[in-house]
RNA sequence: GUGGGUAUAGUUCAGUGGCAGAACGCCAGACUGUGGCUCUGGAUGUCGUGGGUUCGACCCCCACUACCCACCCCA
C-alpha cells in the first residue's frame, strides 16, 4: 500500500448498490426506446480530431478548450500523424456513422439511440465529471423522408417528458426555443453585437467579456442588476425567417396537444455550434450549478459539414450522473440479492453444495455458495447480511435423507424440502 | 483556467505542540447444526505527499497533490 494507484481526476468507479440504480434507469430507456422504435447504434470512443472542430465548432470552449487529443503515431518517418480525439459528445460521431455508410440509402428516417461514456477535460465539480455518461437519440434522414417536420422534434420532446414522468422524476421543466437557422442566426448576431455596444459598459465584468467572445452567452447571465437590460436586447425570435417560425409554433401546438408542458425561453442557448431551429433543455432544481439533466435540438446542416449529404436531424442528450443524482433522491432502486444462500456444513460437502448450486442455477434461482469450513452460524449471519432470502443447509443429515433444510431468512420459518422442491419455494414469485 | 473550503481507521467524523480517538462497519469468541439481540475481545492508520520551525509536529509555517463547492462552460 506503499503507492495506491488512484482514479484518475474526474473519473469515479460506480459501485453497488449505486450501478443497481444505473442499470434500472438504462433498461427503462431502452425499454422505451423499443416502444418508440429507436434502435441502438455504438460508436467509437475515439474518433478522428477534426469531426469535432467540423461538427461541435472549432471556437467553443469544448473543443478548444476541453478535448483530450494527441498525435498518432505514424506507420512510417516519412508519414504525418493522425490527430486522435476522445469524444466529448455523441452526435457527431452518430452523423458520421450516417454519412460512412451511406444510411440514407435504408428506408425512411433514421432513428438512433445511445448509451456510453463521453470525456471532456474540465474542472470536475457536483454532476460534472471528465469521464461522463450520456443517454442519447437522434433522428436523421433526407428531407424527402421527413426528417425537417417539426411533428419529430415534438414526438422526441414528448418521449423524453415520458421518460421522466416513467422514472418518476418530479418537477423538471421544459425549456423551449428556436435559435433559427444559419442565415437567421448570423443576422441575430449582428443585431445582437450592435445592441450591446451601447449598454455593455453598463453591465457585469462577465458580460463585456462576453460580449465579445461570445455575445450569446450574455443571455445566460444571473447578475440582477443586469437583468432589466438583457430584458430589452434584441431576440432570436424576432429574427426568424417565416419558415422557422411556421416551424416553430407547429412543434409548440403538437406538443400542447399531447399534453406536454413546456416554457418558452428566449434566452436559451446551446453550446455547441451545429444547432439550429428548435432547442431544448429539461432542467431540475437540486442539482446545484449543474441544473441541466438534458439538452439538445435540431442540427439541419451538420451532415453537409461534415461532407456528407443534406440530412437533417434532431437529437439529445441526457446527462446520465446528473439524472441518476437527483433520482437516487426520489427512489430508492433495491440491489439484487440472492435467492438462497446454500451453506454446506462439514467436510465433504462442499461437493454436494456444488451440484445443488448447479441445478438451481439452472432453473433460474439466483444462488451463493458458501463455504463447508464456515460454522453454520457464520454461514447464517452472512447469508442474512448479505441479504439472501433462503439459507440452504447441506449436511450430513440432508445428503443421507435426502431432505433438506430451507430457513427463510426473513421470517426466520424453516422447513424440511425434498431436493426437487427447492427450485419452486425459493424462486420469487415474478421476475 | 480563476476563487473559496476540506484532507485523521473500511465509512461518518472528533481531537491535542508530548502514548492515535469515538460511533458504525469488519473479524473472532461466549453459542461444536441455526442468523438478526446481548456481552467480551481483536485488527484497524506512513493522521494526503514533500520540505521547514521545534528537544519533540497529526497539530504551527511553506510548497505540492487530490477531493468538494462556486465561476467559466456544459450533460
Amino acid at each position: 500500500m506503499a503507492n495506491p494507484i488512484k482514479s484518475v481526476r474526474g473519473t469515479r468507479d460506480l459501485l453497488p448498490p449505486e450501478t443497481a440504480t444505473w442499470n434500472f434507469f438504462e433498461g427503462a430507456a431502452r425499454d422505451l426506446f423499443r416502444v418508440y422504435n429507436f434502435q441502438e447504434i455504438r460508436t467509437p470512443v475515439i474518433e478522428d480530431l477534426q469531426l469535432f472542430q467540423r461538427s461541435v465548432g472549432e471556437e467553443t470552449d469544448i473543443v478548444s478548450k476541453e478535448m483530450f487529443a494527441w498525435e498518432d503515431r505514424a506507420r512510417a518517418q516519412s508519414e504525418k500523424g493522425q490527430w486522435l480525439a476522445l469524444r466529448p459528445e455523441n452526435t457527431a460521431g452518430v452523423v458520421r456513422a450516417y454519412i460512412e455508410h451511406k444510411l440514407w440509402e435504408r428506408p425512411g428516417l433514421q432513428r438512433f439511440y445511445y448509451i456510453g461514456p463521453q470525456f471532456r477535460r474540465e474542472r470536475p465539480q457536483k454532476g460534472r465529471y471528465r469521464q461522463f455518461y450520456q443517454i442519447g437519440a437522434e433522428v436523421i434522414g433526407p428531407s424527402s423522408a421527413g426528417s425537417e417536420s417539426p411533428a419529430v422534434d415534438a414526438e422526441l420532446l414528448e418521449m423524453l417528458a415520458a421518460l421522466l414522468d416513467k422514472l418518476g422524476l418530479k418537477g423538471w421543466t421544459l425549456e423551449l426555443n428556436s435559435v433559427g437557422c444559419a442565415n437567421d442566426r448570423s443576422k441575430y448576431l449582428d443585431a445582437l453585437r450592435a445592441a450591446l455596444k451601447d449598454v455593455v459598459h453598463t453591465m457585469c465584468a462577465d458580460c463585456q467579456r462576453r460580449a465579445v467572445t461570445n455575445p450569446l452567452r450574455v443571455l445566460d447571465c444571473k447578475v440582477p442588476a443586469d437583468q432589466p437590460i438583457i430584458d430589452k436586447l434584441p431576440r432570436q425570435s424576432d429574427y426568424l425567417d417565416e419558415s422557422c417560425r411556421a416551424h416553430f409554433a407547429e412543434v409548440q401546438k403538437i406538443l400542447t396537444a399531447v399534453g406536454v408542458p413546456f416554457v418558452l425561453n428566449h434566452r436559451l442557448v446551446r453550446g455547441l455550434d451545429y444547432y439550429t431551429r428548435t432547442a431544448f433543455e429539461f432542467t431540475h432544481g437540486a442539482l446545484g450549478a449543474q441544473n441541466a439533466i438534458l439538452g439538445g435540438g435540431r442540427y439541419d446542416g451538420l451532415s453537409e459539414s461534415l461532407g456528407g449529404p443534406p440530412a437533417p436531424g434532431i437529437g439529445f442528450a441526457i446527462g446520465e450522473d446528473r439524472l441518476v443524482m437527483t433520482l437516487q433522491e426520489n427512489l430508492g432502486v433495491a440491489a439484487h440479492t440472492a435467492d438462497v444462500y446454500i451453506a454446506p456444513l462439514g467436510a465433504g460437502m462442499n461437493v454436494h453444495a456444488a451440484q445443488l448450486a448447479r441445478e438451481l442455477r439452472r432453473q433460474g434461482v439466483t444462488v451463493t455458495l458458501g463455504d463447508e469450513t464456515f460454522k453454520l452460524k457464520k454461514s447464517l449471519e452472512t447469508a442474512s447480511k448479505m441479504g439472501a432470502r433462503f439459507a440452504l443447509i447441506v449436511g450430513e443429515n440432508e445428503i443421507t435423507s435426502g431432505q433438506f433444510a430451507l430457513k427463510n431468512l426473513g421470517t426466520g420459518e424453516q422447513v424440511s424440502v425434498l431436493r426437487d422442491e427447492i427450485a419452486e419455494k425459493t424462486k420469487l414469485p415474478q421476475r
